[in-house]
DNA sequence: AAATTGGTTTGATCTGAATCAAACGATACT
DNA sequence: AGTATCGTTTGATTCAGATCAAACCAATTT
């Protein structure tokens, strides 16, 4: 690993805490890669033997059964993924799949399970992510299960716009929905519904141009918008 | 805590391993308590004052958000719940309710959160424990998303069924059809439609005649549906 | 400039599930 | 025994989304 790589790292909320002796512990053999977009860092049921934490780019989480196939979770850096996987050393409930270029730095399992076992601030680190993780999954499933497509598309964009209430879309617009957990067809339909509350759609650029009223249709919650 | 009590909570996989020290600390302050049916033990937003563990009984972990409610999850003896709220000290995301007489173990959260910092056994249950509600968090949301209301009740009964292929609702049919994440009325539909599968009611025993037509119908997952 | 490509939008249809409403059935109560 | 109560079932309707299909549009290639 290149230095300018490792303090990065070492930056980290789950490395920054730890002693040197313990970081050095993790570190060794773990390897820091580039990803093309498109591809798969790991399937579901594989066994866990790295633990991945994404520095550029973003990762989609995936699930599937039976032939269907659904997106889990988008990860945007700086977030570690697959922890509770590493940490149980049991196989992968969800595959990951770069959506851009991505740099991911994979850490050894062992390393991580040994160096929980030695070190407090690390332990402590780790119980963090893994409660945000969790909290993260109860979000999403209230998200889902307590509003239409529609009401999460514009919550969405209440926390994504900026001051002036303009939304630009670093990506295509099929991963929003992926994202929202929609098809591309059904989130170009609620932007459509969105428009009597002030959306407006022009290409990547979404602008919101009456936010209260929005937020009346939105009905936010901190309990499942705040991050 | 009674001495008997004392020592059933001290058998639990989150307590099992710790110093004697560690557990007088955490149990100091604690106290356990019965609750009747359909009691309220946390509601969302609360502050996370206390690590609940169920001893015995059931409990239903549900959300709500601009008038709508669901069910995320019921939990069993033995289990913590709301861990992830107290270690973080952040409010609840979940509301608790009983669904059956129940006793529960109530752990002041700063207790928690003192003793995982000193006791690294602790730590490791701690993280197990956490780890394992994330997955299961995980699990429920591919339930979820990736198959209809009859397939997950096909997967529950061939989950519940003892050998002979019979199952003994111990609760009335709308707790299951919460559960499932459904409303009771197709509960009673779903289980229609597995009529042709050698699935057959009477009052509160399930049949199934023919688990192996059923297993086809129901695509079980060792990724979803294991424990 | 024409053609190809791939993402987006629009329209029509179908399916899963919620809702509303009424009937049904078992149990507890008077 | 008769009656209220509550959970369950059945039927009709509505709604949210997925799917299928075609049109559209923008960017790039030839």
């Amino acid at each position: 690993m290149r230095d300018t790589d490792r303090s990065a790292v070492r930056a980290l909320h789950l490395f920054a805490d730890m002693t040197e002796a313990s970081f050095e512990a993790v570190v060794r053999g773990s390897f820091l890669q580039s990803f093309p977009p498109g591809v798969e860092l790991l399937r579901q049921s594989d066994t866990a033997d790295f633990l991945h934490v994404l520095l550029d780019g973003s990762v989609e989480l995936l699930a599937a059964t039976a032939g269907r196939e659904t997106t889990i979770a988008v990860v945007y850096p700086v977030a570690s993924f697959i922890l509770a996987a590493v940490l149980r050393d049991r196989p992968y409930l969800m595959s990951a799949r770069t959506l851009t270029r991505a740099r991911v730095l994979m850490i050894p399992g062992q390393n991580v399970r040994a160096v929980f076992a030695v070190d407090p601030a690390f332990a402590a680190a780790v119980v963090d992510e893994l409660a945000v993780a969790f909290r993260f999954m109860v979000r999403e499933l209230k998200n889902h299960k307590l509003r239409t497509g529609a009401e999460r598309l514009a919550n969405w964009l209440l926390l994504a716009m900026d001051p002036g209430g303009a939304v630009h879309l670093e990506f295509e617009k099929r991963v929003l929905a992926a994202r929202l957990g929609m098809t591309p067809e059904n989130l170009s339909r609620a932007l459509a519904t969105l428009g009597p509350y002030g959306v407006a759609v022009s290409g990547r650029v979404v602008s919101v141009t009456r936010p209260d009223e929005l937020r009346r249709f939105a009905h936010p919650d901190p309990l499942i918008d705040q991050v």
